[in-house]
DNA sequence: TAAAGAGGCGCG
DNA sequence: AAAGCGCGCCTCTTTA
């Protein structure tokens, strides 16, 4: 600890702009003391940003890391750490553990457009992309990246932390959905290597060749198509259109009640393996066909657009790429650059790993330690197979009740009586119209009003059967999320921390010379290690050749330092599956 | 004619 | 394959 003679080190530099529209900075000291505001003339930020990262590596204070980062990538800069005030003031506002979070909430404007426009603050028609759209002019700019509302609401955010009854774990969550934050944004700039002549010849293998035009179907489609008709006998009948389909199959005797595949699979007909096999070939041409390689790979980058904290529990979402649903069946297209690698890790059961310390289940941690967790359910004999291992688990998770993983959640409770506890209290506490807080402090929204609604109609005297049905029922369905959302959110507060710790670990490595750089990863990753996708509990490293076993060995340990991070001496393991090569698939 | 909703399916 | 959480995105249909 400094000591008062010492000057504070300036520990946080907080960005914004000046009301004119320049940018402007203020260090801010260890003790909370803003200093005074430096303006930034127009067009050197990145220069500024660069020097102070040389000099001393402050945590950067912005509004938002989404809009501000990128730029400064693209010219080359990359900074260590930053305090992304908008993440970090969802977080806080919502948090149990914050105790005096009115003023979070009081300050509303610091809000998402979109959570705004659920209190009806906002007129619906609102055009959102304006409140991000940079290039406007300074006038018209949202009043939130100012450098003194940036500095207000940094205060209001420390202060929150300082106040809260778990403040090292907030800081931790903050600073890890920061670093999130900041890997995001590096994640679209480098891009994740894609092999398009790979990719190209599994649609050609899969559809047929390429239809001159999009409006006509692929061949291998066209065929399926014509078998469907045939075996249905109805040479007209439409595949596309749910209810038209609903209406053939019917009319040539197969009772169904929709089209989707889990019911088409019951039935015994000629029509249903063509069916099942357009829709197949159908969904690989709409959603990863010619039209997205041409809009989404460009000089063999993939760059899907990451949102981090996206998703209510925590973890990162996407907007435009479809990052989070690329089909396992195009991986064999994901390919390092030439003398280049990709690392690929993922963790082994990572939700039930992260349940068994969270909860502090011996009997469970031990399941999961030296082996696979599933496996461990059997060898304990909770259970006889590792597929009911697996549906037990998912069922314990997701609050089946009915069906093969239903059944298997008794057992489960005998043999993990504390584990299953944490997720049935999250679930009573749902039902009752509570929120429930992930281990580092993000806590669940609280119920709407049309949830509450029902549930007072139900108790009203003059209650019908239906409103008490329906008042159970959507008990039960909130019961679910919040037994799930204390799992999957402090999962995805794991992954955070792994991420943030290999990204910290992967600045150690030299650059390796000009001639092997990989210059589509853009200026500052072509010749370094960088992570390059994400996808909650799996990543993937585009490292030079010669480092490969060194970053296998990063992000092997970065796991087990996450792990510490988060739950100290809790004895459980985070087992990786790693491989090493060209592409990324799994052997 | 554009927006909103529903159905369906990809991912964890 | 399993019914049970969280998403995004595409298509077709309905609604304003």
């Amino acid at each position: 600890m400094p000591t008062e003679t010492q000057p504070s080190p300036p520990h946080w530099c907080v960005l914004g702009r000046t009301p004119d529209g320049v940018f402007a900075a203020a260090h801010v000291s260890a003790s909370g003391e803003p200093g005074a505001p430096v303006s930034i003339e127009e067009g050197t930020l990145a220069a500024f940003v660069a020097q102070h990262e040389a000099d001393h590596s402050p945590r950067w204070v912005w509004w938002s890391t989404a809009q501000v980062y990128p730029e400064l990538l693209a010219a080359g800069v990359r900074v260590a750490r930053c305090h992304d005030l908008m993440l970090s003031h969802q977080i806080l506002r919502n948090s149990e553990h914050v105790r005096g979070r009115q003023p979070l909430i009081a300050a509303a404007h610091w809000a998402e457009p979109a959570a705004l426009a659920d209190t009806h603050e906002v007129p619906a028609s609102l055009p959102e992309p304006a409140l991000f759209d940079l290039d406007r002019a300074p006038a018209a700019r949202d009043h939130r990246d100012t450098l003194a509302e940036a500095l207000a609401e940094f205060g209001r955010q420390r202060a929150a932390v300082d106040s809260s009854s778990a403040a090292g774990r907030l800081s931790l969550l903050l600073a890890a959905e920061s670093a999130g934050a900041l890997i995001a944004a590096e994640l679209s700039a480098a891009g994740l290597p894609w092999d398009t002549a790979e990719h190209n010849r599994i649609l050609i293998e899969t559809l047929g060749p390429r239809p001159a035009s999009a409006a006509e179907k692929p061949a291998r489609m066209l065929a399926m198509a014509a078998q469907v008709r045939e075996a249905l006998g109805d040479p007209l009948a439409s595949l596309d259109s749910p209810p038209k389909l609903l209406r053939a199959l019917r009319a040539a005797g197969i009772a169904v009640e929709s089209t989707s595949q889990w019911e088409l699979y019951e039935h015994e007909h000629p029509a249903i393996a063509p069916l099942l096999a357009y829709k197949k070939l159908s969904r690989l041409l709409t959603a990863n066909g010619w039209a997205w390689l041409d809009e989404w790979v460009r000089d063999g980058r993939y760059r899907p657009v990451y949102v981090p904290g996206g998703v209510v529990t925590g973890r990162w979402a996407s907007n435009g790429g479809g990052a989070l649903q690329l089909p396992r069946l195009l991986r064999r297209a994901l390919r390092a650059d030439p003398g280049w690698v990709l690392v690929s890790a993922d963790v082994s059961q990572l939700e039930p790993r992260v349940l068994a310390a969270m909860s502090g289940d011996r009997a469970m941690a031990a399941a999961g330690r030296g082996s696979d967790l599933y496996a461990g359910l059997v060898a304990g004999g909770v259970v006889d197979t590792r597929e009911e291992a697996k549906f037990a688990m998912l069922g314990a998770m997701y609050g089946a009740t009915s069906g093969d993983s239903g059944r298997l959640v008794p057992q489960l409770r005998r043999g993990f009586p504390a584990a299953m506890r944490l997720v049935d209290d999250a679930a009573a506490a749902g039902e009752r119209g509570g929120t429930v807080t992930t281990w580092l402090g993000r806590s669940s929204p609280p119920p709407d009003a049309e949830w509450n609604n029902v549930q007072a109609a139900a108790s009203l005297p003059g209650a019908s059967r239906r409103d008490e049905d329906a008042a159970r029922r959507s008990a039960r369905e909130r019961g679910r999320f919040t037994r799930n959302f204390v799992v999957q959110g402090t999962a995805a507060e794991w992954a955070l921390a792994w991420l943030a710790e290999i990204r910290g670990k992967l600045t150690d490595f030299a650059p390796v010379p000009a001639a092997r750089e990989a210059p589509a990863s853009g200026t500052v990753f072509a010749r370094v290690p960088h992570l390059a996708f994400f996808l909650h509990d799996e990543v993937i490293v585009h490292s030079p050749a010669e480092h490969a076993d060194a970053v296998a060995l990063v992000v092997e340990e970065a796991a087990a330092t996450a792990g510490r991070r988060l739950f100290g001496g809790a004895p459980v393991d985070f087992r990786l599956e790693l491989s090493v090569g060209e592409r990324a698939e799994k052997p």
